[in-house]
DNA sequence: CTGAAAGCGCTTACAG
DNA sequence: CTGAAAGCGCTTACAG
């Protein structure tokens, strides 16, 4: 019962083949006689032999191995997108390994460094930016890569990208058609792209339409600091009645200081919208008007180009659809 | 820029030295001259070469690799639990690979058939039970197994697992003591190890106490489940006054209920408690009673036994904590 | 300290 | 259809 796992050669011994046959049996569309492929699979079957694809990955070059790279993967969207990453990667033959970082760009190196070590196919971003260099040896080692909701274009990439700046242009739209007259934005000291673009869509908006609004950015992008710039926000003396919050997390937060805390109804007193379409933005208590990540999409796309032999440099911009829930007030 | 990876041998000859320097200089105290390594450092950066791992745990039979079994990995409880394992794991020089199951047995079967392909040196199982033959398999294979939260005990194996039976005992008194008289117990249909053992310790407690409960245990464990069967639970003519959900989704689920559609207080009207302490517990909509999964502890018992060459078969139980917040009624 | 050689478990031309 | 042989990229005795 030592560390002695069942080899290509005890099967072939027990069926009485060559280790060439076994090979052959476990190889769709290779040429055996259905009689030996037979033999073959009743003796792995009874020894409990499963192809070695470390040892087949070797000789094939293909792993058949992809890493997923983020950070703070225990976060309801970040979960969400893995999940069907890992489900998309394991139908589609590959294996997913997972890598969690810290969201530094050192931490992506290690990690894209660590991919490499596997020979994985491919590495999924979903954190961090390598840089051009990093990116380049990745290449040269034979691997793909796809960019999710990063900003800057590699060379050799897909990038897969929602249309943040139109989503912050909708939610400035919306909270004003809703009536809302002072409109705050919160966001986090994050500041990743897709954060960015859509503080950007919502500023430019208010620059256009000529309205002032406030601004908050500090903290991690979670419900702890939506609790704390929604408290801040709402304790001034000239308190928002529409915020736009660039995530799901966030507005939870400041909806719950709102509601908790200030006694305020939602949208009666105040309007908010979020980001991502979280699970709990559809749990009664927030009822979040949200944008929805299309997670199915993000990794239907990223497994097609993967599967794709010559999936060439691109850039693929999802829509972002709106989800209308109870958080902002309906025009009269 | 074709797939053509860099080889030890690409490196050897850019340094001019053998191969087996090369190998020397990237493991750890093997005898090669200072000078020797530092020039093959050199040839490897500029070359971008990084060891295949997948040849590397060939020769040495120790890939590496750690199969981490989970279903729904995207739900709050799965996710930490899978993060803290991610971190751990990479922290102690593993590559955790991510194989989604629908937590059937046949589900978990492939998985570890998946695990064995790739000679991954453990497999953490989360999700579904793999049989007694299964698991003889993996150990034949030299695959170390570590159950979380399942019940019957396997050979060889370390099994990790909560006193849920004393966390049904606890919910009961806590909610009697609170002054509660009609209590009800709030499950799921899933019906797996940890969600039984919950059920029978409050069951016990409460034919201990002599009193009669009310019990619900339809759906899948999920908020949704929770909001209908509280729901259904606080439309009937006798309504409880104190529920006891065996876990944290379900008990948001059912205080949505409460207090968005019948317009009860909480704990004033009614007291709540769960189980897991998932974030959302603690967000102020909630402040939800709980208990806490030591998923930190989890993960780190899992690792050291992992790392323990020599480890046999063992059951770990871990205490489990009661988390006071706000959802159940504090005794005058 | 160093290198030539054997071997990890597989696959794939190459003959038959 | 089948098997003996070479080789994937590495490591590890074995000599020197």
């Amino acid at each position: 019962m030592k560390r002695a796992p069942v080899t290509a050669q005890d099967v072939a011994d027990y069926a009485g083949v060559s280790r060439t046959a076994v090979s052959r049996a476990f190889t769709p569309g290779a040429s055996v006689s259905a009689e030996t492929r037979a033999k073959v699979q009743r003796a792995a079957e009874a020894l409990g032999y499963q192809v070695n694809h470390l040892a087949r990955g070797l000789i094939r070059s293909e792993s058949g191995l992809v890493a997923l790279i983020a950070a703070e993967i225990e976060t309801p969207y970040r979960s969400a997108l893995l999940s069907q990453l890992a489900q998309g990667l394991l139908a589609a033959g590959k294996t997913p390994i997972l890598i969690a970082t810290d969201r530094s760009d050192d931490s992506v190196r290690q990690a894209l460094q660590h991919a490499i070590s596997y020979r994985t196919e491919a590495a999924v971003i979903l954190s961090g930016m390598p840089d051009s260099a990093l990116c380049d040896i990745c290449l040269r080692n034979g691997m793909r890569l796809v960019l999710v909701n990063r900003d800057e274009a590699r060379k050799g990439t897909l990038q897969i990208r929602l249309d943040d700046h139109e989503a912050g242009v909708t939610a400035f739209n919306t909270l004003r058609r809703a009536g809302c007259a002072a409109l705050a934005l919160v966001s986090s000291a994050a500041g990743t792209p897709s954060l960015a673009g859509r503080i950007a869509g919502f500023r430019h908006a208010a620059e256009a339409a000529g309205v002032t609004i406030q601004e908050r950015s500090t903290g991690a992008t979670s419900y702890q600091t939506g609790l704390e710039i929604g408290t801040d926000l709402l304790s001034s003396t000239t308190p928002p009645d529409g915020i736009f919050c660039v995530t799901d997390l966030l507005a939870c937060g400041v909806l719950d200081a709102a509601r908790c805390r200030f006694g305020l109804g939602v949208p009666a007193d105040l309007s908010v919208i979020g980001f991502d379409d979280i699970a709990q933005a559809g749990w009664e208590s927030y009822a979040l008007n949200t944008f929805a990540q299309p997670t199915g999409e993000i990794a239907a796309t990223a497994i097609d180009w993967l599967s794709d032999p010559d999936g060439e440099t691109r850039v693929v911009q999802l829509p972002v659809r709106m989800v209308w829930r109870k958080s902002v007030r309906v025009p009269a």
